[in-house]
DNA sequence: CAGTGGTCTAGACCACTGA
DNA sequence: CAGTGGTCTAGACCACTGA
């Protein structure tokens, strides 16, 4: 027999199909496995890496003794691509470039909760810098990795690259956390995005933990006209997504 | 033997541990499953269904004849929650409510594309509203839904209740696309939110499909200063997420 | 207390692909 | 062509919990 097609998978998508076509509602039960073994005329352990994926996926509930139900539709539980803002860009056709604005080792800010953390009783690497797409100004970032938890940090040269790029390349991370956020352009941004004071800006701001020590924080200002995130959502691993620059 | 915890997740989480923490470094290679087996004391499908779960969580990747390895860390692909903002909103002990603007049914803008596209040649049910949180406005909703995808709508009452809400919990959809955006409130938008003109806001527009049949396109604008969108990502299923809105 | 899912075993055959 | 993972079987014992 050619195995085209993995028979959970088959059982999976039966299921999956019937359930997003509204075949099968919200609430509805689902055939325990003993009965599905018999109709897909394979073994229990066949059916319940269905299931199972299908339970992981959040497309059903299962309930020991009261058996297997369609699920709610959830709260919109989503895969967001966080952009490595240089191979989106180029993903897109045009040329990226990141101009370093300024580099330096230093201590924490006294007073600034957050660096005392990040650092951790040691130094922070301060790396600020601008995105540009097809030459023109797109994002202002300024970033602070820790050298406690990065010392390599200290010595590598990105060339052209930005760190966070390098970053995400090397250092294995375990909880990030992003916000979002609109504010005006200040004076300084507004000059290096070569944008007017006041224009509104997109503020993307990410920390970066390894278990609970602190990697890096980031704080990147788009132009607001100029970048949108975008995430496209699918349920479970069919996620597809990805980010728009505005031409 | 009590089962504290299955075996199948030890193993998994002893190699998330050794992965995380730099131990093990990507491209690293794992034992191959004959061994795991030897060295766990149990059988292959309690390996498989260890390592399994670590490659679709993208930890590890697995190539027949050639074994298994530590993945490079990936593109930043997360786990976002898309508010439900009364739920939200009531999780923070806040009071919520939804104060509806608008309400119609009518055909498609001649001129819009979007708009017959969603409507699919049929008609929308128009929705806008506005979303405050202790009594003040926190962001302005504009929302069409497609009568042909979901003809209850049309009826339904919503109460207090955000037509948004209703739609997650009774539409299931299988995909959805999010574009956020930096935009500066307009007259309209500034009096509504009781801000002034030109104030920087946060704009989140949404679409949602069931395959390939539309159902809703929303467009929330959200007063800049009061509502960041956070999210907090892990690796594969322990991602926690959430939004929060300024005090 | 009995039905249901969770986990596990000790095999097996096979597809794929790199040495 | 041989090593590795992908899939599957036909059982088994058990934890949980709702009828």
């Amino acid at each position: 027999m050619v195995m085209r097609q993995p028979l959970h998978n088959r059982i999976r998508s039966d299921f999956e199909a019937w359930i997003l076509s509204g075949r099968m509602k919200p609430g509805d039960r689902l055939p325990i496995e003993q009965d599905l073994m018999l109709e897909y005329r394979c073994s229990r352990m066949t059916v319940n890496k269905a299931l199972s994926a299908l339970a992981t996926a959040g497309l059903i509930e299962r309930r020991k003794r009261a058996g297997t139900f369609v699920a709610r539709p959830r709260t919109h539980s989503m895969v967001l691509d966080v952009p490595d803002l240089a191979a989106e860009i180029r993903a897109r056709n045009q040329t990226y470039a990141y101009k370093t604005l300024a580099r330096s080792v230093r201590v924490p800010h006294r007073d600034n909760e957050e660096e005392r953390l990040l650092a951790g009783g040691r130094l922070l690497v301060q790396l600020d810098g601008l995105h540009l797409a097809d030459g023109q100004p797109l994002a202002v970032e300024y970033r602070l990795v820790s050298v406690r938890a990065v010392p390599e940090i200290v010595d590598v040269t990105f060339g052209d690259n930005p760190p966070g790029t390098w970053l995400l390349q090397h250092i294995p991370w375990t909880e990030a956390e992003t916000r979002i956020s609109a504010v005006s352009a200040t004076a300084t941004i507004a000059r290096l995005l070569t944008q007017p004071v006041g224009t509104p800006c997109l503020k993307i701001e990410r920390r970066t933990w390894r278990r609970t020590e602190r990697i890096t924080q980031v704080q990147q200002i788009f132009h607001g006209a100029a970048y949108d995130l975008v995430a496209r959502f699918g349920h479970g691993t069919t996620a597809i997504t990805g980010t728009s620059v505005n031409p």
